[in-house]
DNA sequence: GCAAGGTC
């Protein structure tokens, strides 16, 4: 038996169809699928990885360990040995001593001291895929021949090599062969497996030494920002060859912003009107740099109220459709309607697993000729009543397809598969699909053309523009509508026409700063310096995140990644710019074209880390106290209205609950309440003081809704709400008693809540909103009795029966999506329950 | 509790 391995499951399935006699079979060895055929009757097999099986490692026991914390040595208490290059001594930091630790923590001293010998730790290879080893040796076992056919790349060559290595474990003996193509097509596959050649063990080797150089310099780098001010478990500071250059790409932009020295200018601008249609207008110059000149302007059109047209010119433009999507172009596309880079790969990976889209992680962006584009466009047809009419309109046209400037061989361009039923999929899914599809439409369609009117109106003298755009043939843009402008229409207007003018006012403006990265254009600029690949930036994005360097979308580095960067920047410069990866790269190569070896690449840049070790110990503290009082400047709200002190925002180590903390305790013992459900930050200037009682006014931004500020008092004046009677208590009335339903602000955690003021006796309550101006009805709801209240917010009032598990909800959550998860199923029980079950959540 | 690279 001839077995096949592949990079990953797909490709395993591909070759087995077209290396077939006939229609390969799909068997299950353990839980994975494998494919089995005959080629001129013989048994071949073959199976996917799933990309590296083998993890790089420090060995266990140099590792982090529960009871040691992450410096522990060997059980004899000697650091394990390690190739130390000619020259260099061997680490002296070895210690007979085991780590004390006490409570488990135990970050003074040695330990970032102890960083020199990681540098110098031996690596070893650690199984990550278990299950798919274990089918992957119990086919090896059976097999005559064994056929490395992961991807034709660097990587792809060393996912085979660890593939290799598992298989001599178990059949050392075996002979192998390596099959090479760069596409999964007839003719690729047969003429790769009919010229089989040996594994490239440079080429692995290579892979290797990237896998070794990211690791030292990652697990070094980070343990010493983590440990040189220790912030407690879950905040670790991480460095890395493509994070660290890519937060300081943030970084820069940033100090550019902050640099910017805006410059002033003036604009005159108002509104005309004409043939019962309203425009803007502006004066001819768009800018006026010298104040002087912009007010003398002003002051002839000040009170005018007509202007004459002096000139009326249209020109046609064309707006060629997009090119086919790559993993780059979708996750900015993607990101432009509100979904992440990260996430998009999330969804596409399930677009794909289920059979909507293509191989989601592509550079290529040009259709392959024997990519079936019309029967894709047949299937959209009949699976998207939405998209029907337009498919209609493509297959009917000439299906010319769009060219982008990346062509591999590799993979298509990602499309939609025309199969499945776009209605089956959730609400992201469904956006992302939509996108897919409308994309791959587009790129088979002709230009949109847009028709531009320029008016050029004189108003007392002065020289006035209007412009108008208007979409006169949609072309493409009837099956993608993304990023398009809305219309502008102007009224029909001739050479000497009159039209009203109104509101001309004088702006005073200020020149902006350039803009901050969008996570769509920060994925662009690291494939234009060449960090990280397809696959891994949006998941790099997404790390810096979560160790809190970035913040908000656009982008803004926190206090702490500007710190990083800074004390990075001065003290391991080689890991803060693109230049590393660079130089990776050639190092790389010359390990592939066999000038260089992989111990020596490796060693040559442990030696450059362990070069910077000495100067980054002795700046440990300094680093320290950079990195706490960014932590610090990022909690803080504002200031104690006590004790002047910085107010942050804490984390109970009992409750694992925040709150607002002076850091003066336990001197001072201010703290309030963290509003629930939004992002708190902090305000300036006079606004971040409260003029009633002294505490900080902050920031609340609830998810999707608009901002809003407050005092962090609960107590403060500009927080009281006074105690509104809403209604009769039913149950009470039922039990013969007479009790009022009363809406109260909690003085402690500013929650709003209805309360009947027999409480004790029925326990009758119900939660509110949060925000929003609170009134009275006196109505009483139609489905479970309870009060009916109105509640003003941004969108208008809204009324609503307070009953979290009024039936009337049900239904209406039964119908839409919107309202699921709350007690919805649930028969109405009881107000009493409802509270019980929402504190049982927290 | 660490990186980046594959992929699930």
């Amino acid at each position: 038996m001839k077995l096949v391995i592949a990079e990953k499951n797909i490709a395993a399935q591909k070759i087995a169809q077209l290396l077939a006699d006939g229609k390969p079979k799909t068997d299950k060895v353990y839980n994975t699928q494998v494919y089995r055929f005959t080629v001129s009757g013989e048994d071949w097999v073959s199976m996917g990885l799933a990309g590296h099986i083998l993890a790089p490692d420090f060995p266990d026991e140099i590792l982090f360990d529960k009871k040691q914390g992450w410096y522990s040595v060997s059980d004899d208490g000697e650091v394990l040995p390690a190739d130390v290059p000619d020259g260099l001594a061997r680490p002296p930091y070895a210690t007979k001593r085991k780590p004390f630790l006490a409570n488990g923590i135990n970050i003074k001293g040695w330990k970032v001291e102890s960083l020199p010998y990681l540098t110098w730790a031996p690596i070893v290879k650690k199984p990550a895929e278990k299950e798919i080893i274990r089918v992957l040796k119990n086919l090896a076992k059976k097999a005559d021949h064994v056929i490395i056919a992961t991807d034709f790349d660097r990587e792809g060559e060393l996912i085979g090599s660890d593939a290799l290595s598992c298989v001599r474990e178990v059949a050392p003996d075996v002979p192998t062969s390596r099959a090479r193509y760069s596409a999964l097509i007839k003719g690729e596959v047969t003429a790769a497996f009919d010229n089989l050649v040996e594994l490239d063990q440079d080429l692995a080797d290579a892979g290797e030494s990237r896998q070794y150089i990211d690791l030292i310099w990652g697990a070094v780098l980070t343990r010493y920002l983590t440990l040189a001010r220790f912030g407690g478990f879950g905040n670790v500071r991480s460095a890395g060859r493509v994070q660290t250059p890519t937060l300081a790409l943030v970084v820069e932009r940033e100090r550019e912003r902050m640099a910017f020295v805006p410059e002033d200018y003036w604009q005159i601008r108002g509104m005309a009107a004409a043939k019962d249609a309203e425009f803007k207008i502006g004066h001819a110059t768009a800018r006026f740099t010298d104040k002087a000149a912009a007010e003398t302007a002003f002051a002839h059109v000040e009170h005018a109220t007509t202007g004459t047209v002096t000139s009326v010119a249209k020109r046609s433009r064309k707006q060629q459709p997009p090119t086919p999507f790559n993993t780059t172009s979708l996750q900015a596309a993607a990101a432009a309607e509100g979904i992440s880079p990260a996430r998009t790969m999330r969804i596409a990976e399930s677009l794909y697993m289920s059979g909507f889209i293509s191989y989601p992680r592509v550079d290529n962006t040009v259709y392959p000729r024997t990519l079936d584009l019309a029967g894709i466009v047949d299937g959209l047809a009949s699976n998207s009543p939405a998209l029907r009419p337009v498919c209609k309109k493509v297959l009917a046209g000439p299906m010319k397809p769009t060219r982008g400037k990346t062509e591999t061989t590799d993979h298509p361009p990602i499309h939609p598969t025309g199969q499945g039923d776009p209605e089956t999929l959730d609400g992201g899914q469904k956006k992302l699909y939509m996108l897919i599809a409308r994309r791959f439409l587009a790129t088979l369609m002709g230009p949109a053309t847009i028709e531009n009117t320029k008016l050029a109106i004189d108003v007392a003298g002065e020289p006035f523009t209007a412009s108008g755009d208007v979409l006169v043939d949609a072309g493409f843009r009837e099956a993608y509508p993304y990023g398009l402008k809305r219309d502008e229409q102007l009224p029909a207007l001739a050479e000497g026409d009159t039209v009203d003018v109104r509101d001309i006012a004088l702006e005073a403006k200020q020149t902006e700063p350039p803009a901050r990265y969008s996570q769509g254009r920060l994925v662009q600029e690291m494939e234009k310096r060449g960090l990280g690949t397809k696959s891994t930036r949006a998941s790099i994005i997404e790390r810096l995140y979560t160790v809190k360097y970035l913040k908000n979308d656009p982008i803004e580095p926190s206090q702490l990644g500007m710190a990083i960067i800074d004390a990075l920047h001065e003290f391991a410069p080689r890991i803060t710019t693109p230049e590393m990866t660079a130089e990776l790269d050639e190092d790389m190569t010359h390990v592939a074209e066999g000038q260089d070896t992989q111990d020596h690449v490796v060693e040559h840049s442990r030696a450059l880390l362990a070069g910077l070790l000495d100067t980054l110990i002795e700046h440990k503290d300094d680093l320290g106290d950079a990195i706490a009082d960014a932590v610090t400047a990022d909690a803080r709200v504002g200031a104690c209205p006590k004790c002047g002190k910085d107010l942050v925002m804490k984390t109970s180590a009992k409750t694992r609950g925040s709150f607002i903390g002076c850091m003066g305790w336990p001197d001072c013992d201010v703290t309030y309440p963290v509003p629930s459900g939004v992002k708190v930050s902090p305000l300036e200037g006079e606004a971040a003081v409260c003029p009633e009682c002294g505490a900080p006014r902050i920031k609340c931004q609830p998810f999707r809704q608009k901002a809003y500020e407050m005092c962090v008092n609960p107590k403060c004046p500009t927080n009281f709400e006074p105690d509104i009677v809403v209604g009769e208590c039913r149950a009470c009335a039922e039990a013969g008693r007479h009790g009022e339903l009363v809406a109260h602000k909690s003085e402690k955690s500013g929650k709003r809540f209805i309360r009947c003021t027999n409480y004790d006796e029925c326990g009758t309550s119900y939660p509110l909103p949060a925000r929003g101006k609170l009134s009275a009805t006196g109505e009483v709801c139609e489905h479970c009795g309870a009060p009916i209240v109105v509640v003003e917010t941004a969108r208008g009032p809204w009324r609503i029966c307070v009953n979290m598990d009024c039936p009337g909800k049900e239904k209406k959550a039964a119908g839409g999506a919107r309202g699921r998860g709350r007690g919805g199923a649930k028969k109405a029980s009881g107000a009493k329950k409802t509270t019980a079950k929402r504190s049982a959540k927290k």
